[in-house]
DNA sequence: AGGGGTTGCGAACACTGTGCGCGTCTGCGT
DNA sequence: ACGCAGACGCGCACAGTGTTCGCAACCCCT
């Protein structure tokens, strides 16, 4: 870096001990890297690009990172971090667990869509699960169920995080392309319509719900997936209250 | 491919009509890099490779298929058609439908596990969801909840499918882990053991839980996943359950 | 017999992740 | 104050990627 900030070599044009930038360091090129994942997805995301960001060569950065693969793993550490669960003690006496359990959930999601690439990287996932937020993050939610009652935590917190990851992940690669296409969500679905009413034409029930879709109103598509999220949410809590009081 | 399979170009060199492979066809690519990616997995999958697999040329593919992710898209379609669902009949008078739904649960697993590649795409997903498999699908799990007797059968099958994608493509991307370390899953789980230890230390639930797993005699990782799934499954069905009789 | 449309292909382009060896810089032990 | 070992950054190179383009061979219809 030096070399670089100095184009003429020469004593005289030597800077003698440049402020410097922070340098080069693990937590910066994952911060970094989240950055670009949050701004252009995943697939614009390349070394060599990213060391372009932080005034890198691409291969500097395998001094601190052994491989992308392994870059991805920590970049899915530090978003878990914004996840939020509730304090154990919300639980406690049975009343507000369900309140708990469903900010936990909605904090998921926001974390989910507004990192839309994490879905890209959950379906690979190598062993990200054994990173420190991701460790702690776990283990929140175990105090959470755990003192909220149930006899199966862990049964419990799966049966919960699958509904939200499967839910979250649909929500996220939607929203991904809906972005790639350039349009607002509802030109998107306007400009989708006809192919896919198409497409069910020969399926009564499909058909039947766009033609229904397409009388009503226009409705806002943000407020309809998070009815939609909510929905299914209660649901699921629904079941597991079931296994609480029994 | 003639010019290849009659590398000396004479009238008599050149074979009439060879019985001829068939050639190059869309389906056929698309039968072929299912084959592929079940096999080695999606970062296995090239162009170049498929050509070779189809005694083609890489770029020959693209008379066929416009881009690779279309190709992909084509693929989970493909893949699409084995997932079953009970015919709607099996719900009709409210007393089959949670065989029915638990049956059509299951397929949707056992094809994503028997297609691991697949989790790893649906968080992409383009616009898989309307090729026409896909679509029949989408349409005969209308038609088994209509029967049922849902009032907003979309919400519950919404709800259902989210649970199920989760748990899947979670367990999918799971299986790769283990796959690619060559061991077998118990053993993985054992070699992993340690270190799982250890990131759990400072965490007490977690720790707690593992160390009561290490104490429990071992069981069979794969019934152990089983149960976790259908545990969930019956979850989510309780919780529709209730919007049924309401 | 001829010609138009379809199909396959080789070369080429712009990129990718990553290994290697070299120069430079830094901080520590004397 | 000095010297040196280790950490650090970087350019080059390699093998491989998806995709475009122009050309050649083939089939079928007139």
């Amino acid at each position: 870096m030096a070399a670089k900030a100095n184009p003429v070599p020469s004593v005289w044009t030597r800077q003698q001990s440049p402020p410097d930038q922070p340098a080069l360091s693990r937590t910066a090129i994952v911060r970094e890297a989240v950055v670009m994942l949050d701004a252009d997805g995943i697939e614009a995301l390349s070394m060599r690009k990213l060391g372009a960001r932080l005034n890198a060569g691409a291969t500097s950065l395998y001094r601190h990172v052994a491989t992308k693969d392994e870059l991805m793993e920590l970049a899915v550490d530090e978003v878990a971090a914004e996840i939020t669960v509730p304090p154990a003690d919300a639980a406690r006496g049975g009343a507000g667990w369900r309140a708990a359990a469903t900010e936990a959930a909605g904090s998921f999601r926001a974390t989910a869509l507004r990192h839309p690439w994490l879905s890209s990287v959950l379906g690979q996932a190598g062993l990200a699960y054994l990173g420190p937020n991701l460790m702690s993050y776990s283990e929140r939610l175990a105090a959470l169920f755990t003192a909220a009652g149930f006899p199966e935590p862990s049964r419990a917190i799966d049966t919960l995080l699958s509904y939200v990851i499967g839910m979250s992940t649909t929500e996220a690669a939607w929203l991904t392309t809906v972005a790639r296409s350039g349009d607002s969500e509802g030109d998107f679905i306007a400009r989708l319509m006809p192919a896919a009413q198409q497409a069910a034409a020969d399926h009564d029930h499909l058909a039947e719900a766009y033609a229904d879709a397409a009388v009503r109103a226009p409705v806002d598509p943000v407020a309809l997936r998070d009815a939609k999220f909510t929905y299914g949410l209660e649901v699921v809590l629904d079941g597991l209250e079931m296994r609480l009081t029994a």
